[in-house]
DNA sequence: ATGACAATACTGACCAGTCAGTATTGTGAA
DNA sequence: TTCACAATACTGACTGGTCAGTATTGTCAT
């Protein structure tokens, strides 16, 4: 009865990428759990079999993302001298990441949004994140005089939403370019704080 | 058997009142109509009288919301001499609004996202028309010379992320309080383009 | 033969939307 | 001013499709 598994990923990660593809595109509540089984050509039961529910497995692809994100902004600055070097490394390597992974920045950044209290929480817990990681960095580069005061709070929440509406914007439209992007966006970011190249 | 009618807003207003604060709150989906029903104290047909279904009731919302944003960003524009304190001035009115209304604010940013296509085209509609705003008093700034030449279409979705997502902090934790984002995001999102008050 | 994994048919709670009926207000003819 | 009728506004019990989650049985490697 069960076809020979010819695609040799394990059956967990084929659900992954097919949820991935399909949460991303449709958004959580306009996804069928069949659509994914059909999609990974595995069987209903195996989702429940390697997720407890919906609603976990959407967060286990968020999960995911944001580790990876994270993990390569640190790899960026750790490279880095401190002072606003480091900040700079770190916008660059958010963008550069997002740009590589279009499906996981639009689950998200759009798809991860709006849906109830649940998964508010844990996108606030990922953005928090995000943005304390650019705080600690500013505040760095505040104290050793590479940029003036500012509030460093709102400010790193005023870049992360540039960022997040600017890919966004690139994610649907193909438009700006990755490298247009790169281009006016880190440096309209650095002036915001009175930084120069 | 009706109960006397002791409150006089029209059956509409109120049901429009009770569907912004529960979509507000809990988003579309987790929305049921017997709540808003319940909260507006009218029936469940009425609903059905006065929109189409629970999609065009939730457009209606945002639409209504754009508008006076849009309005008072204008007006405030229609006041200001040409050039970069006509942005200024609308960059002011469009916080001074998202501050006075909570809860549209709340259901624009956070609950008309990542609902499917429909929505999404909805709102990115909404948010273009702000973004071609502020894009074309720019684009009239430098024109005339207030800021030096920058790619304004990237600079005004980056102001409108920018924008939000310190307006989402503030609706969620009522911080940084008004005042703050006021003195602290007006001068950055200035600055970013070389704009000194 | 046992346990890990997979396939499929099935269930039932849920809820948007319906509709037949009632109430209220408007109109205009006698 | 009153009655007949119409148009509009509103009611709430009911329905039917949907789909997350489950039960059951099958397979195969060790």
């Amino acid at each position: 009865m069960a076809e020979p598994n010819t695609d040799f990923r394990s059956t967990r990660d084929r659900i992954l990428d097919a949820a991935m593809n399909i949460f991303s595109a449709k958004g959580f509540h306009d996804t069928k759990l069949d659509e994914i089984v059909a999609e990974a050509s595995i069987s209903k039961g195996s989702i429940y079999f390697h997720f407890p529910n919906k609603e976990k497995l959407f967060i286990a692809l968020v999960d995911q993302f944001a580790d990876v994100i994270e993990r390569r902004a640190r790899e960026a600055i750790g490279q880095e001298a401190p002072g606003m070097l480091r900040v700079r490394a770190a916008l660059a390597a958010v963008l550069e990441t997002f740009g590589k992974y279009r499906l996981p920045a639009k689950l998200l950044l759009v798809q991860a949004v709006g849906l109830g209290t649940v998964f508010e929480r844990k996108r606030m817990e990922v953005t928090d994140r995000f943005a304390l990681l650019i705080q600690t960095y500013l505040d760095e580069a505040v104290a050793d005089g590479s940029i003036a005061p500012v509030n460093t709070h709102i400010v790193s929440h005023a870049w992360m939403g540039a960022i997040y509406s600017v890919v966004i914007q690139w994610v649907y439209t193909g438009e700006p370019s990755q490298d247009e992007i790169m281009q006016a966006l880190l440096p309209l970011l650095l002036k915001s704080v009175g930084y120069q190249d």
